[in-house]
DNA sequence: ACCTGAACACCGTTCAAGT
DNA sequence: ACCTGAACACCGTTCAAGT
């Protein structure tokens, strides 16, 4: 708050929480977001556990700051084509593209869900392909929604597999459960046996999105 | 181990993995899967917290157990229909119905992914009504994984907006900014506006499943 | 073989006080 | 207004010892 004179009254600040910010992205990229505790992030910017919450309400806000933040930096807007369809994969695409590979996301990503002003551009983007497609904006809307699923799903079980493959041991259970099945109660399982690993290591997103506005826009 | 003539050695068991999974079962269905921890697991069961590091490794192994023994038992196989794609679009929103509204199974959700042998019927189901719409096996296996995103999407999404509502305050940020749109910058989302949250909380689940098969067959 | 007690190395957050 | 110190009420897991 400031007096009427333009002078701030109080204390100063010693931290804001843009640095506050900074600090944390830097321990989620180079220690993965397990680490970035509220001790931990207090001690790296110099200062204490409680002054954060001077800045950020609590942790869970944080992470969501982390992500808003992110998602501003990360989507840049593409040119778009101007078929419509097209349009809609291009912009689900952009999103996934910027979102995947970011590890912590996935796991931030369960607590908010379309996230920040800056993906609206990108929602409208798709709205406005299936409307032109022919859909009502209702159905529209309800695409968008069945595509963000879809996106979502591929990003959080996408990220739940990269972890999994980090600790082992349990990528050789399902291998194991794989390799022999009987062929006479799960017969085009049994069949595709050891390629399974193999098939859905594959990044199909691309071509899972293409059927799955096909079937939208009918 | 049994000796050989059958006897068992050592102290005998006060405790079985099968009692603690029932207790934590318990526990989460009452109060949360954040109130399972392994000192109040132990308390309820009776013992102390490393008596339960004898019957399950850690804390995960012990919630993919418990999501495996949920599997199994609401997993209970539907009459499915003859026609094929119909087989595919009922086996996926049989899974769905499982998992659906148990909120802990999303949280859980991620650190596995396709769980527990008594989930791969369907998965055999869904392959086999896929190769038998005409796609190669290799195809069928991809579609299959498509479906499990979208599936897996949908539950943990709406999983978060129902954690998001219980907690409050940040439902209304979403509507405050659909709320004041700029109709210029985003036309269609202005347009739908105060509708935004009436229509994603519409169950349309099994309309992009039928999209996305639809896409997914041709 | 199975269980216990004590300890290690942490958490997020509140409260009361300081500048 | 902003920050600090101490404390509360917890965590998961390891280690050494007991029966």
């Amino acid at each position: 708050m400031a007096t009427p004179t333009g002078q701030r009254r109080g204390r100063p600040p010693r931290i804001s929480r843009a640095e506050i910010l900074a600090v944390a992205r830097r321990i989620v990229d180079e220690e993965g977001v397990d680490r970035l505790t509220m001790r931990r992030l207090a001690k790296d910017v110099g200062s204490t556990p409680m002054a954060l919450y001077h800045h950020v309400r609590d942790k869970d806000e944080l992470l969501v700051l982390l992500l808003d933040e992110y998602a501003a930096r990360a989507l840049r807007r593409p040119e778009l084509p101007a078929d419509p369809r097209e349009r809609v994969v291009a912009a689900a695409a952009a999103i996934r593209e910027a979102l995947a590979g970011q590890e912590w996301v996935a796991q931030v990503l369960t607590a908010d869900d379309l996230m920040a002003r800056s993906a609206l551009w990108f929602t409208e983007q798709i709205v406005d392909g299936l409307v032109e497609c022919g859909l009502t904006p209702e159905r529209a809307v309800h695409g968008y929604r069945a595509i963000w699923y879809y996106t979502a799903g591929e990003l959080l079980v996408r990220a739940a597999s990269a972890r999994r493959r980090a600790g082992d041991d349990r990528a050789t259970y399902r291998e194991r459960v794989f390799a022999d099945l009987d062929p006479e109660e799960l017969p085009r399982l049994a069949a595709v046996g050891d390629r399974w690993a193999r098939l859905t290591a594959e990044d199909t997103y691309l071509d899972g999105l293409r059927a799955l506005v096909d079937g939208l826009v009918g």
